[in-house]
DNA sequence: CCCCCTTTGAAGATG
DNA sequence: CATCTTCAAAGGGGG
């Protein structure tokens, strides 16, 4: 068994997400926005993690937590059997299931089955969980909700032109099928979120500046670092940064090996070209105390120096003189804007208190470590894209989470090794980082406009409680969600 | 320009 | 302790 285990409670890793535990085939966070799928049957565990076996806690808050075993023999899920879960099979419908349950839904009515045509291309896996609900213990009137909430979903979620999109997309049988099986794990393109602090690409081809996403290839062609072509070329050749093209992250390969991301000695250093006069080793010092921020001055580099996006978090924090090459982001640090900062020309033409005002402001934000679906998804979505001409990524994820339940453990686990190194790697690089340091920095303007609004019904669960229904079986969200079956109720009761 | 959508997993927050 | 919430990536779309 493997899963990715948790640092909360200390315990091992929970061996799959289990998409039984999200009713409709919609993720919690979709649960709350789509009303059908708050139906819950009266057995069916809630949406949140299964229970584990407990471990000894760390000693370190973000310490390593256990890795996720290829072994079978593992607690709790041994051999295949997990295959066999009942939660297991919902991932895998298949087509033929599907058009059944297709062909089923598609007796409610002409509208709704519209809906359903178009959502369902990408949905298969509500629709086969909608129709799994039927048979459970939520049939009737909650698999009715669940229906009918999953067709306001699908209109809310895929308005025509995103329907069409899919549609289009989806011909291709490979992107509904959600058996894409030819995962070829490639480790060097996968994360190095936390590359090398020399910019240390073996070879010394020139990179692009920090560029905005209309530079970068259609359809997301990925964007190997010097490192990747190193290690996975003998004959390595010019390849453009691998940058986040939203928030102009320079996000270089590295080794999955952990050594590989740490133990850059002198002498490997010394292999490395530098684009920048980065100061020798040690560059990464592994020690949570070791302060090395005193370690790395800001390396002097001549303007367009070639890899000008990775820079260790001090100088990232040094980097305020304008004009001066050393603002080289690490790619886990970006403004808190999620934007490029402004080139050097343009922080010219600022006044020194805008600039004073707006250092302050943007204080550099330090990213969350990708889990191992988030790895998997910066790794397959450009052949997603490719495969399904589909731009959109919504829609897009949509098959990449399909697809992440179609892949075999031994698949799995490699993202969740690669997570969890990634992980440990960030939490060498930014010992005193927390999650919480981001927190509210995405939602505090949602949060705060809803506190603002004294009509907000509330969580379903308060709705619920409001009008007197079944936490359990009946569904009311808040009155901007429409349930289909109460939202008179709540019209007629909210203000 | 900013936020939404959509996915899973990790982890902080809350009751 | 269980549950809820937020944020990681991505980029088209919409207000």
């Amino acid at each position: 068994m493997f899963g990715p285990a948790s640092s909360r409670s200390g315990s091992a890793w929970r061996p799959r997400p289990a998409p039984a535990a999200r009713p409709g085939g919609v993720s919690p966070r979709s649960a709350r926005r789509a009303p059908g799928s708050e139906v819950r049957t009266p057995g069916s565990p809630p949406p949140g993690p299964a229970p584990r076996p407990a471990l000894p806690r760390p000693a370190h808050p973000r310490a390593e937590r256990i890795m996720p075993q290829l072994d079978s023999s593992g607690g709790g899920a041994g051999g295949g059997d997990d295959l066999g879960a009942p939660d297991e099979l919902l991932a895998f419908q298949d087509e033929g299931e599907e058009q059944d349950d297709k062909s089923r839904d598609s007796a409610a009515g002409p509208e709704r089955d519209l809906a359903e045509l178009k959502s369902s291309l990408v949905n298969e896996s509500e629709v086969a969980a909608g129709g799994a609900g039927v048979a459970g213990a939520g049939a009737g009137a909650g698999g009715e909700a669940e229906a009918l909430g999953r067709q306001h979903t699908s209109q809310r979620l895929f308005p025509d032109k995103l329907a069409e999109s899919l549609e289009d997309g989806l011909k291709a049988p490979e992107c509904a099928s959600g058996m894409y099986k030819d995962t070829v794990y490639s480790a060097f393109n996968l994360l190095m979120h936390y590359p090398p602090p020399s910019g240390a690409g073996q070879h010394p081809q020139p990179q692009p500046p920090l560029h905005n996403k209309a530079s970068q290839p259609a359809h997301g062609v990925p964007q190997l670092s010097p490192l990747y072509e190193h290690f996975s070329s003998p004959h390595p050749t010019p390849a453009p940064a691998d940058i986040s093209q939203k928030q102009g992250v320079h996000r270089p390969l590295q080794t999955p090996d952990l050594s590989g991301f740490y133990s850059l000695t002198s002498g490997s250093m010394g292999q490395l070209p530098h684009t920048v006069s980065w100061p020798s080793p040690p560059l990464y010092p592994l020690s949570p105390s070791c302060g090395y921020r005193q370690h790395f001055p800001a390396p002097t580099a001549a303007p367009g120096t070639p890899y000008p996006r990775f820079t260790h978090p001090s100088l990232m924090l040094g980097s305020g003189v304008p004009g001066h090459p050393a603002a080289i982001p690490h790619p886990a640090i970006v403004p808190p804007s999620g934007k490029q900062e402004l080139q050097p020309y343009d922080r010219t033409l600022k006044t020194q208190a805008e600039s004073k005002a707006e250092k302050e402001a943007k204080k550099p934000t330090i990213k969350k470590p990708l889990n191992a679906f988030m790895l998997y998804m910066k790794e397959m979505r450009a052949k997603v894209i490719a495969e399904c001409t589909l731009k959109e990524s919504a829609a897009i994820n949509q098959i990449l989470g399909r697809r992440w339940h179609a892949l075999s453990r031994e698949e799995q686990a490699k993202y969740y090794e690669l997570a969890r190194k990634e992980r440990q790697l960030h939490m060498q690089l930014y010992p005193g980082w927390s999650a919480r340091d981001n927190y509210g920095k995405k939602k505090r303007r949602s949060r705060e406009k809803h506190q603002e609004s004294n009509t907000d019904p509330g969580s379903p669960k308060k709705c619920r409680a409001r009008f007197g229904l079944n936490q359990q079986t009946d569904w009311c969200g808040p009155c901007r969600w429409v349930c289909p079956h109460h939202y008179p109720l709540c019209f007629k009761l909210l203000p």
